[in-house]
DNA sequence: AGCACGCCGACT
DNA sequence: GTCGGCGTGCTC
């Protein structure tokens, strides 16, 4: 008797090996194939991997299934799988099931579609509904259930009813014709010579056929997207395949639209609230090569492509392509990974790189367009610092009066003002005059940020929230607890005394819940029925507000005191995107920061216009602060339900730390605790040379390390935003 | 990720 | 006496 055929088969569970199986006769299946396989009592779908079959004794071993006719993963996408795994150190079951979002088990030729017909036959009770529906139905067409009660003007019961008494039947519908392919060979935008000469260097890059890293840095303004349009329609030409990835939020409409009138259709869509359906659809086309262009969020990068060609980052800065949770990884640098598995151009579009990416350009392991200037003669908004130490408000105001008149100047010439400041609700700190007592999160070591439209106090860290008391907790005082500093509600309020006649919106993340309202607001401030928009650092995303002329940044400086080694950094970025927002329509914008830090370097750079000279201090300074040769980091981050648990686990595993003088590791004092979820949080950073493989470090430190109990669970975020 | 197994509190 | 809470550990 011969031995059983056997296959490993990695299934999508948050486990490590692939399981070996028994082929049963008749079963043809290949690497790549989708399988289902028993998994303790379930059947389970996953995916045949390869590799030879590790010794499993006879009698464990379970007999595949059946085989499933979806289309399985390419071997480029297998290594993929595999090697974000052993980077993220998450169970490669864990990005498996990344890698099989979509993928209907069922796959296979779809079930017709049932619509309505009428059978001619009269129905045996006559009503004014059923007669509307009747007419409408009367063309002898076949209608889809809600398109027929949507025309008549009766709802889905009439039809019901109407089906039931036999005048209606089921009958298939068509099939719906394919979605418009996108042209690549409509005539593009009139583009300026920059973008013209980058244009070209992608498309050559796309032409290639092979990998290639772009750095696209343009200023705000500067029209990347046109540009980035061109490397799409030379992939689409060749009949390849690309991705363009953005930051969720800014996978709005317009961004749609502005990708259909390059290519007469819009992109397919793939991120979070695409239902189960949509994204069945997604990945078939996607595997078939039916669809050659898919607009996404960071998920996006693990669609099996059939031939890809191209991949974009846009806006590659945007700390939202960081995903923390299961697999913690950057999109931004996977996506430069797949590139290299699959022969594939990257192109990594921002107006405000991040410095490891402007590194990798520098060093050159990144190509670098730039495009330095505005699209159509549009100038780069003037920008002024305004001293508060020596020309600020009184006491109890936040806006100079610098600041104060020239927003009066931007209202009386019909323009729009954005007051920005990246900080939501009323104000940051409430503390009591008589005792001192400050409102502190119970939980994360925060305050607690008065939203007094709400009528309450939230930890921003975790969301705890209470009611605004009316006595100190502390003393018990009354009507002794004060405001202290200012909140986008806070300034909206003096806008609005300021400025009685002006039309004042806000704009934070708390609008979100209702996105009905945001859309709207945003309608408003677009059409130029808002004077005044008093908003945080939503305002950089996504929205064109062509009369925005003026921007004044209220606190600048506030985050530049952090721990964090890239507060300079993010506060660069944050002041380019917002004052980069004025003067984007006919009229020349300007920018008003005040800070009290006139002579800080970044301030100083902003004020200065002087991009490159800040990148080129910002990198020394980094590089200072990791000591060289340490370069890259990596944090192990634990949670716990308490935090004692937290702090303990964090301890021990810090003293576990395998002892290798090239490797540092910052101990749990260098991280404050946060609460996330309801699950205490602590962080231990790792810094190590260049030359060390930080995953395989991490993997050996945690397979030694004390084992987690008491709920205690250890997760690996090994920072990909380093120096590589 | 599921799901079973296991060991302690309030119910028919 | 059991039902069921979710902590722990396994999955060919």
């Amino acid at each position: 008797m011969t031995a059983p055929r056997t296959v490993e088969v990695l299934l999508p569970v948050a486990f490590d090996r692939a399981l070996t199986y028994a082929v049963p006769d008749g079963l043809e299946v290949a690497p790549g194939d989708v399988v289902v396989a028993p998994l303790g009592t379930r059947p389970t779908v996953g995916v045949v991997w390869d590799g030879g079959g590790a010794e499993v004794e006879g009698a464990r071993l379970k007999a595949l299934l059946g085989k499933v006719a979806a289309s399985g993963l390419s071997a480029s996408m297998r290594g993929f799988v595999d090697w974000v795994a052993a980077y993220t150190l998450a169970p490669r079951g864990q990005v498996l099931r990344m890698a099989m979002r979509g993928l209907a088990a069922d796959e296979g030729p779809r079930e017709p579609r049932m619509g309505l017909k009428a059978t001619g036959k009269a129905p045996g009770r006559r009503t004014p509904a059923r007669d509307k529906a009747l007419a409408a139905a009367a063309n002898g067409e076949t209608w889809s259930k809600k398109q027929l009660a949507e025309s008549a003007g009766v709802s889905a019961s009439v039809l019901d009813g109407l089906v039931a008494d036999g005048a209606l039947a089921l009958s298939p519908l068509p099939p719906p014709p394919p979605p418009p392919r996108p042209d690549p060979h409509l005539p593009g935008p009139e583009l300026s010579p920059e973008q013209a000469s980058a244009a070209a260097a992608l498309r050559a890059a796309v032409a290639a056929r092979s990998f290639s890293v772009t750095l696209l840095d343009g200023v705000t303004g500067s029209g990347k997207t046109e540009v980035y349009c061109e490397a799409v329609a030379e992939a689409l030409a060749q009949g390849r395949q690309a991705l363009v990835m953005a930051p969720e939020i800014a996978l709005t409409v317009p961004f749609l639209d502005r990708f259909a009138k390059r290519f007469g259709a819009r992109p397919a869509v793939w991120h979070a609230s695409v239902g189960e359906k949509g994204r069945e659809a997604v990945r078939r086309g996607v595997a078939d090569g039916s669809i050659q262009a898919v607009v996404a969020a960071r998920s996006g990068l693990f669609l099996p492509f059939r031939d890809l060609a191209l991949v974009v980052v846009d806006e590659e800065h945007d700390a939202a392509y960081k995903q923390e949770d299961g697999v913690s990884y950057n999109a931004r640098d996977m996506a430069v990974v797949r590139g290299r598995i699959e022969g594939a151009a990257i192109v990594l579009a921002s107006a405000t790189p991040s410095l490891e990416t402007r590194i990798n350009a520098e060093r050159g392991r990144y190509g670098r367009l730039a495009l330095p200037a505005r699209f159509g003669g549009r100038t780069m908004p003037e920008i002024k610092a305004i001293d508060m130490r020596r020309a600020g408000p009184v006491k109890g105001e936040w806006l100079a009066p610098a600041l104060v008149s020239a927003v009066t100047q931007t209202l009386a010439a019909g323009e729009q003002a954005l007051l920005f400041l990246n900080r939501r609700g009323y104000a940051p700190l409430t503390l009591c005059r008589r005792c001192g007592h400050r409102m502190k999160c119970p939980h994360c070591a925060a305050w607690l940020v008065e939203h007094r439209f709400r009528a309450s106090l939230v930890c921003h860290h975790c969301g705890y929230t209470a009611h605004s008391p009316k006595t100190c907790p502390a003393c018990a005082a009354e009507d002794s607890l004060v405001a202290c500093g200012p909140g986008v509600e806070r300034i909206r309020d003096e806008a609005v005394a300021r400025f009685p006649d002006a039309r004042v919106a806000i704009l934070s993340s708390d609008l979100i819940g209702a996105g009905e309202r945001l859309r709207a607001e945003l309608d408003a401030i677009e059409r130029g029925a808002v004077d005044i928009v008093v908003g945080t650092q939503m305002v950089t995303k996504g929205h064109h507000f062509p009369g925005l002329t003026l921007v004044g940044a209220i606190d600048a400086d506030f985050a530049l005191g952090a721990a964090d080694p890239r507060a300079a950094e993010r506060t660069f970025q944050m002041l380019q995107q917002v004052t980069g927002r004025a003067g984007r329509g006919e009229r020349p914008g300007r920018a008003l920061i005040q800070t009290h830090e006139p002579d800080h370097p970044v301030i100083r750079a902003l004020a200065a216009n002087d991009r490159e000279g800040f990148y080129r201090a910002e990198a020394i300074a980094r590089e200072a602060a990791m000591m060289p040769p340490f370069g890259r980091l990596a944090a192990i981050v634990v949670s716990a339900p308490t935090r004692e648990l937290a702090e303990a686990h964090g301890r021990a595993l810090a003293r576990s730390a395998p002892k290798q003088e090239t490797v540092r590791v910052l101990g749990p004092a260098e991280a404050p605790l946060a609460m996330v979820r309801g699950r205490h949080r602590m962080r231990l950073l790792v810094q190590a040379p260049r030359a060390v493989d930080v995953p395989a470090y991490l993997r050996s430190w945690l397979a030694a390390a004390p084992p987690a109990r008491g709920g205690v669970r250890v997760a690996v975020d090994v920072d990909p935003q380093s120096f590589m």
